[in-house]
DNA sequence: TGTACATCAGTGAACGCGCGTTCACTGATGTAC
DNA sequence: TGTACATCAGTGAACGCGCGTTCACTGATGTAC
């Protein structure tokens, strides 16, 4: 399985890949598992083909591999959350918002074992109550910039931008949370989906006789109830 | 410690007392600890007053155990949200509704250890894809009474009941989680209502020219600018 | 009333397991002289 | 060029611990005769 040609210790550069092979070997387990119940030790080092030990050449302890492993995923949630927004259209803030939520959304069901890690273990270091030394801090300033977009493009938001980001998170990782936790179902990923819609069309509410760019675009079942209860008519129809 | 005259082994009902007493224990745990790390049969047995193995001849085994403390406070839960709802103001349905919110958000802050037992733990028996058979079904049911209310008294939902209502509890769930795992600061309780607040404000809205009973007696931040963003005008006051 | 027995909550000791981690050691490599 | 040494990733074995659970046993009680 080792692609490199010599066998024994080498004094190059070959630290920091064994100790990525590590942390890829987690991210593995914890893919295939869904879980990270049997995440041990010794099951990280057959995944990577070495001792147990030899992990603490590269980790202090389980701690912090752990944590290295969390703090990449945490980077990738946030990079696709953004990799959706930019491949969304880019005329409506809201469809882009929307985006940001489903990246979240299936982050979250294809990563169950990341996910809940990422959520339930403290930060070892550093000041547990200071968000601000936090990766999932990225995450929280991705939706800002949804919101804020939305807000600077003709939507109104239901809550300041600051508590609207947090609601919207908190949203989200509940809607993912239960959906873990209670339903489980194959079947049930569409619902996630339209719950989180529903919860961004929620705080994005739209502000009456503003400009709304394509606002029929991202028209969903509670934006439309959101416009009915406001009193405003219906588009005619997608304006090409 | 024990109150009971006999000393030794009886034939009444002392079975379920003690099958009571070594609940409670749980509870008492996992409120004095504020999590489940620590819950062994061991520790369980030292609180109670008798030996591990005496926990057998109440329950099966540890699941069974554990699931039983958690039903209870499925239970509590659900009582408490709806005790908050009978004490508000009975015509302003939307107070009603955030008094549950509330309930359900400082149930959880004052009870982390059980709240994320609750929702970590999968039910042991019966078939998980169903929530029919889970105790947590008389929460969803009382936001939807809560709901339902609004709807009936000239409130709108942003989103159909149902929805609203998964929304709602997934956001609460969402709220206080994340304020487990990354806040646990203890003034940031103020916080978490204001985002619930938010929350079930951004999911009634108001409709424009209906009767609105004290409509200002529920009067937030939230829904002052949804009801800006509606172009409707500020109420006088409140009236008595 | 007395006695043998059945019942059953409860016990101390221990089993078997898996865990994170430590320890003394190996063996290939690079380097100093 | 040869040799002694330093370096260091890696190893097998084992330590110490805590866990859920099992086992053989105890001893007070109620009951049958």
């Amino acid at each position: 399985m080792e692609m490199r040609s010599a066998g024994g210790g080498q004094r190059d550069g070959q630290g920091p890949r064994r100790r990525r092979e590590i942390v890829a070997a987690v991210q593995r387990l914890l893919g295939e598992w869904g879980s990270s119940d049997r995440l041990t030790m010794r099951a990280v080092a057959k995944e990577v083909g070495i001792s147990a030990p030899s992990i603490y050449l590269h980790f202090n302890d389980k701690t912090e591999l752990v944590w290295a492993a969390l703090e990449e995923r945490y980077g990738e949630l946030a990079a696709q959350m953004e990799a959706a927004a930019q491949a969304g259209d880019d005329t409506d803030p809201r469809a882009r918002l929307r985006a940001r939520a489903h990246a979240y959304c299936r982050f979250a069901m294809s990563n169950p074992g990341q996910y809940r890690l990422m959520f339930e273990v403290r930060q070892p270091t550093a000041d547990p109550s200071r968000i601000s030394g936090h990766p999932a801090r990225h995450i929280s300033t991705s939706l800002r910039t949804g919101l804020r977009s939305c807000e600077e493009n003709g939507f109104g938001l239901s809550l300041p931008v600051d508590q609207a980001t947090q609601t919207l998170w908190a949203g989200l990782h509940g809607i993912v949370s239960l959906h873990h936790s209670l339903y489980r179902d194959e079947s049930s990923e569409k619902l996630v989906l339209q719950l989180a819609d529903g919860l961004v069309d929620s705080l994005t509410v739209g502000r009456p006789g503003a400009f709304l760019p394509a606002e029929s675009a991202s028209e969903t079942e509670a934006s439309r109830r959101i416009r009915e209860l406001r009193g405003v008519p219906e588009p005619d129809g997608p304006q090409p």
